[in-house]
DNA sequence: TTCGTTGAAACTAATATGGTTACAACAAGT
DNA sequence: ACTTGTTGTAACCATATTAGTTTCAACGAA
């Protein structure tokens, strides 16, 4: 099966090290750090920003946070990077035969059960903050 | 991001109609109840009779359960169909810089962290069972 | 003005997915 | 023995996502 993007801990570790280290996170220093290229941050730090978790400054470079540590949580990050449509972890197929007791009712049924395993996942990713993370990195 | 594949609720279809109606359940049959092409049945079925959830008649057909729909869980489908090397979930980056503190430890804190949500995911899945599903077929 | 940086577009390679056609092997009924 | 319907694969194909790259305009400070 297809993993989650890495964008993910990508994003994870672009904030962590925001955090660790406020001043001179530089686009080009963090893909140091990730070991990637600097586009690749780039494009993850402006999905950051349109979740309102940071604040690149234009022209000079860095950026800083707009939350405390403690008040983002491994969902908000998750959310942040993971733009899907309805917000839908697990895929249903569609157009199942409605002649049949079990094909008009799947969609239905599948909806339930995999929304509550969904909701499993988010909740225990909003149980971590970013100070949780960064109090182990030493 | 990309959704988890509908082989999975593909799977929860084919089992569905298999324990409602143990007989004359062939592989067209399946698939027009899916909706879809019988060879996106037969490769779903071959992973699940290679999981031991099902066996099949070859030549003439058709189709059973090697358990009981009460002994057969959403996880035990999920696992089946969701072939994943290392069975993980999320993927983390690889080859982070081990000169930067964040980038020595990120990887050994998210598979922590990853590893707790996705048994989240899983424990909830493993709650509901076939048989909890087949009765909402009415 | 120069320099380092950000933001964005355009492109590539690799891979997963869902679907299709084709065909050999198989088991039963005639 | 032949026919029929089915299973099990293999070989394709189109599409989408992912991660990465190159390129370049815009920006801000020294």
């Amino acid at each position: 099966m297809r993993q989650i993007s890495s964008r993910f801990s990508i994003a994870v570790h672009i904030l962590s090290l925001i955090a660790v280290n406020p001043h001179d996170c530089t686009g080009d220093f963090i893909a140091t750090s990730v070991n990637t290229n600097p586009v690749i941050i780039r494009r993850i730090m402006g999905m950051l920003k349109k979740a309102g978790l940071l604040e690149v400054r234009p022209g000079v470079g860095g950026a800083s946070l707009l939350k405390q540590p403690e008040q983002i949580t491994l969902l908000d990050i998750y959310r942040a990077v993971n733009v899907i449509e309805g917000d839908q972890l697990f895929r249903i197929h569609e157009e199942a035969n409605v002649q049949c007791p079990v094909g008009r009712n799947i969609e239905h049924v599948l909806q339930a059960e995999f929304k509550a395993a969904q909701t499993a996942l988010e909740n225990r990713l909003a149980k971590t903050t970013l100070r949780q993370l960064t109090e182990r990195f030493r």
